[in-house]
DNA sequence: TATTGTTATACTCTATAACTATA
DNA sequence: TATAGTTATAGAGTATAACAATA
């Protein structure tokens, strides 16, 4: 197959985003393959470990998951012993979340990949790159 | 609602890519919304402008679109008379693609609108921050 | 009345297998 | 045999409406 130029895509923020998040998601599954997670489910361990025994709707909307399809989300941690919805005390409709055991072992051993990951960026474009990179997204974010 | 904590991904360039990509796109369909292109039809117009006579396999494999999931992204284009189906001369197997009249036509605008959401975001983030982004992502992809 | 968790549902993206017509 | 375009289909991911239990 001849070269296909796309002159006018070359210089353009959004679509080099996009490959560059694709590029990096395609090599976090491949590094989690071996832990079944997915980057929700990873970072729904991450965010009730951090603060065990808040509800769902609050976990959920930290991490922009909508309240319907967080169900399904936690249903499956808790099947495999993850994570347990537990009585919320006061409040009968809601339920708090908690890690297991298991649950905390498997996201120190995801941590530990997440962390070989961003090892291998940095040796990939740079430690200085990599700070300025974060620090330009999390400006974007904002836009 | 209470704040709640996501100390690890609060420094993952995943997590960050993510969440600036899902913030450019949000903002790149709202300038699109008039046009009625989506981000995969807006740089299939630029891929055919750009390689006129191009067998379809070719243009979608330069997209990074699957064969199958083209044909109804160029059904769609032709329906709109944006974009033609012509015969290969050699090959009649394969498809030729051109834009129409009509295509350019919209094309420019869209390429107008890109500009302008370009120009929005070197505004927010910076003309060199917009420039480093650019270069630093091109790296990740080949990550 | 409003909110929490849930069910049902639908729409978009993306992926694969297999067909047809040509090569 | 292999390739170009196509069909059918299935799986993620994400969106909304509406319900039961509770506030």
């Amino acid at each position: 197959m001849n070269e296909v130029k796309l002159s006018t895509l070359d210089d353009a923020v959004g679509y080099w985003l996009r490959r560059a998040q694709l590029a990096v998601f395609e090599d976090f599954a491949r590094r989690f393959v071996a832990l079944e997670l997915t980057p929700a489910q990873f970072s729904t361990l991450i965010a009730i470990r951090d603060n065990p025994g808040r509800r769902q709707s609050d976990i959920a909307a930290a991490l922009g998951i909508r309240r319907p399809n967080f169900v399904a989300l936690l249903d499956e941690l808790e099947r495999r012993r993850l994570a347990e919805r537990t009585p919320s005390g006061a409040d009968r409709r809601a339920n708090a979340l908690r890690l297991t055991g298991a649950g905390e072992a498997l996201l120190a051993r995801a941590l530990a990949a997440q962390h070989e990951q961003e090892s291998a960026i940095r040796a990939h474009i740079g430690e200085a790159e990599r700070d300025t990179l974060v620090a330009t997204l999390r400006r974007l974010v904002e836009f």
